[in-house]
DNA sequence: CCGATTACCTGCACGC
DNA sequence: TGCGTGCAGGTAATCG
């Protein structure tokens, strides 16, 4: 599901009811998602309060008032949906979530009795607790920059750019080089910028002998796309939600990403758009457009 | 180091 | 109806 934008949505979904709210009580269902979950996971979360939710690229990160950190990462399907009343569902008389309560594997209810729980049918998110000191002094230190920040600019890219014999899609989903985008917003971001993600990412270093030139457009295609897609409340192709379980909307504004065969959006354009394979994984372009 | 491929897991859409 | 195939927002291990 969840690339930046939807992060961002559950984060400030997760925030309304979890920041300084205790951890009373966490009902595990099973002892794994992609990992291992943390050793006794319930009884060190439970009785700590929430100091704050942060988001890193992909990842969610829940401040505990015991100077740990909960990392979350959402996977392809990990969804979280907010009941005001805990006890319908830890009973499982609340349904209709639209989500198979098999996959229901955790349950969180605060202190003030409101359950979050935790969904995953592929089980390829994951969740970690280490010290507030470790995230950033090495599990999290090789992440790029966040696209929507100071120091992600057209030099940066560039930079990151010009030795790299790669396609340019596949660098932009390299975590490493920029936290946050996926299959989406990628397609997306490059329809915007009118690059090609067939083009080697080193061709983004220079132009005509101008430094960074394509990377000045897609700087600012990128950071609209994830405005825009925020703005919306995210994109719903299958699974993700709100925390409220409500559909994102941005799914909706694709210009090319699942529009195989449709026009190009493009004002004045009359390309059609196309469907590729990078990096093994789909690529939706318009071959016209897009150079 | 780099780049390409495969694995991980379940659900769903599709063709037969 | 059922069965096989391929594909799906993710990362990470492995192999050249």
């Amino acid at each position: 599901m969840p690339e930046l934008p939807e992060v961002e949505i559950v984060r400030r979904g997760l925030e309304l009811v979890l920041a300084g709210q205790l951890f009373a009580r966490v009902t595990q269902r099973r002892a794994d998602l992609r990992y291992p979950l943390p050793e006794r996971f319930a009884e060190r979360l439970e009785g700590r309060r929430v100091a704050g939710l942060e988001r890193r690229g992909k990842y969610l990160l829940a401040r505990l008032s015991d100077r740990n950190v909960l990392v979350i990462h959402l996977g392809m399907t990990g969804r979280f949906t907010v009941n005001e009343g805990a006890k319908e569902v830890l009973d499982g008389t609340v349904r209709d979530r639209g989500s198979n309560p098999k996959h229901d594997h955790l349950v969180f209810v605060t202190g003030s009795g409101a359950a979050i729980t935790y969904n995953d049918p592929r089980r390829f998110g994951f969740m970690l607790l280490m010290p507030e000191a470790e995230i950033h002094s090495h599990y999290l230190t090789g992440l790029g920059p966040e696209p929507l920040g100071d120091s992600f600019d057209a030099a940066y890219l560039a930079s990151r750019a010009r030795d790299r014999a790669t396609d340019l899609k596949t660098f932009l989903l390299d975590q490493r080089v920029i936290a946050g985008l996926g299959n989406i917003y990628v397609s997306e971001a490059l329809h915007r910028a009118g690059l090609s993600p067939n083009r080697r990412a080193a061709s983004l270093a220079r132009l005509n002998g101008k430094p960074a030139e394509r990377a000045r457009r897609l700087v600012p295609a990128i950071r609209s796309v994830l405005e825009d897609a925020i703005a919306a409340g995210g994109s719903t192709l299958r699974d993700y939600r709100q925390a409220d379980g409500a559909k994102g909307g941005f799914q909706n504004l694709f210009s090319v990403y699942a529009r195989e065969g449709e026009p190009c959006a493009r004002q004045g354009c009359r390309g059609i758009v196309r469907r590729g394979i990078n990096g093994g994984r789909s690529t939706f372009f318009c071959g016209a457009c897009q150079r």
